[in-house]
DNA sequence: AGCGTCCCGTGACAGTGTTATGGAACGCTA
DNA sequence: TAGCGTTCCATAACACTGTCACGGGACGCT
């Protein structure tokens, strides 16, 4: 009779936990298996029981990093004005990205070589950028933006992904108010979604 | 009497030019020294003299990436008006990096661990973005954006790069109209920093 | 011709992810 | 309770990586 998979949860957690940490710290490239199983008091072959191998560990990181993304999209307070709350979100979403810039790595940037997100860890990420669709679709419905198909959304998530991408990586110029150019360009790029035939 | 350093220039450029290859065929992860050497029949140490590492390999691939990047948008014909002239810049830089995905990523995404561009490095970087920031200036000279302090380039270039980087890295919803998403887009964003005062 | 320097091939070192092997702990059944 | 079957993970090896000490041979200059 197959014993059941009584996977030592607590292991688990520690290892995520610690992962998250090494990678918060010093980078994607600290985080080695020899070194995340000597913290975690275990060895590396744990990792392979646990996660199947580094990718899967990573993937765990990649979507607790969407669920932490999409909580604090979600807490913002949103206004009624669509034109403003697109931008409340915004900030909400830099603010995310700089609480944790090596995390942003880890779901955007490709910061760990082995590691592809799979389709069911991608439908994460796009569940975490709902509160944008909603705010752009209550806009469309309102008569507020002008829209097709989807467009603005992509576009929006383009210039706030560009930005807090550039910064991040250290291209922008140094000593620039980024928090204010950042504001600036997010009400720029929202006033070319206006529908000016209304309001 | 010191002899004079007389790096074995077709070496050189058989090693920048392998690597390349590789990177575009296969992806940052697929450079290593020993295959690179052994692709261009040395070994590992030349590419320590040449260049004095992988980090400095990877150097001149970043800065021949811009300096691609550069060409191409100088190439772009005008046509003097800066809201068209705009879009025209952003559609060829997708295309640039379209053209060199991988490539892409060595200047933006540090798809390489150990590479960190120096500021000499950075200084290539904006040196290419130049034509962007010539059309803006011509823009605000004659009215037609509004802008402060720069603010308006770094818009630009962050929905432009943020757009492009999320297709290079399969994060857009399969099966969309990219070109066309993207020129919308951008036609948006530059409406937003247009004068509505003047014209 | 000979000297001094530099280029780069050989080989080693420390690190990486991954995996075959095997022991120990555990859940279930009899 | 004894024992079986399975699962978990520690050990150790393999192939690979970037890096560097060593040293031979080629080269430019006097």
């Amino acid at each position: 009779m197959p014993r059941p998979r009584t996977h030592d949860e607590a292991l688990r957690v520690r290892l995520l936990d610690r992962a998250g940490e090494l990678i918060a710290a010093e980078g994607a490239t600290a985080l080695s298996l020899r070194r995340l199983a000597a913290d975690a008091g275990t060895s590396t072959t744990a990792v392979y029981s646990l996660f199947g191998g580094k990718p899967g560990l990573v993937r765990e990181l990649y979507v607790e990093a969407f669920h932490r993304l999409g909580t604090r999209l979600r807490a913002v307070p949103m206004t009624g004005r669509p034109a403003e709350d697109l931008v409340l979100l915004g900030v909400a979403y830099r603010e995310s990205a700089l609480a944790d810039p090596h995390l942003y790595g880890v779901m955007f940037g490709g910061a760990i070589p082995g590691f592809e997100p799979d389709d069911e860890a991608t439908s994460h990420s796009r569940a975490a950028l709902a509160p944008l669709l909603e705010v752009i679709a209550a806009g469309v419905e309102t008569g507020v933006f002008l829209d097709s198909g989807g467009t603005m959304a992509v576009g929006c998530w383009g210039i706030v992904h560009g930005l807090v991408s550039l910064e991040l990586l250290g291209n922008l110029p140094p000593g620039m108010d980024v928090a204010a150019t950042y504001e600036r360009s997010l009400r720029a790029n929202t006033a070319g979604w206006l529908n000016r035939a209304s309001g």
